[in-house]
DNA sequence: GCCAACGTTGGC
DNA sequence: GCCAACGTTGGC
């Protein structure tokens, strides 16, 4: 039996909410615009099937808002090729794409949000890399038994 | 290969 | 808006 992967991650719901999720075309999207090496890599290891938790950054108040789940492996970004785009690289070529993308599709939104702050005073979660100072990684992994937690924790 | 300068992330 | 933490770039 093949063990399946968690996953965190982050979107600025002024940009990309988890409202916008559910009621984007299929309820899927790609996850484009990713430009650090170690969360592409993560990308890159993830299978279809794969569970994540989706996260607000920069929101009031930064929280874990519910849950998605990874529909695709890693293919190349298209936004890196595209000048208009923000997330152009110069330095990327179509024969050798530097970034790559998934596409993850909604599952569910929690009834009640995981503040980041709540999350913090969980002595289950102590080792999250959420939590661990200036953890800053867009795209990160979630152990099993911290994901197993964290759904208890939406469902009360 | 070092490291200063710069740009970005993201909580507060 | 501030700023600490971090990643990347580029001169040397």
């Amino acid at each position: 039996m093949v063990s399946r992967n968690y996953w965190l991650m982050k979107s600025e719901p002024s940009t990309f909410s988890i409202d916008d999720l559910a009621h984007a075309p299929g309820k899927r999207t790609c996850w484009d615009g990713v430009r650090n090496y170690q969360a592409r890599n993560y990308m890159r290891t993830m299978a279809i099937g794969d569970q994540v938790l989706f996260y607000h950054s920069n929101a009031d108040p930064p929280a874990i808002v519910g849950l998605a789940e990874v529909v695709t492996t890693a293919y190349p970004d298209s936004t890196q090729f595209d000048k208009k785009d923000k997330h152009y690289d110069p330095a990327s070529t179509p024969s050798e794409p530097r970034w790559d993308m998934v596409d993850i599709k909604y599952v569910k939104t929690f009834p009640k949000p995981l503040a980041l702050d709540d999350l913090r005073r969980d002595p289950h979660l102590k080792g999250m890399v959420l939590l661990k100072k200036g953890s800053r990684l867009s795209v990160q992994p979630v152990t099993s038994d911290e994901w197993k937690h964290i759904l208890r924790l939406a469902k009360d």
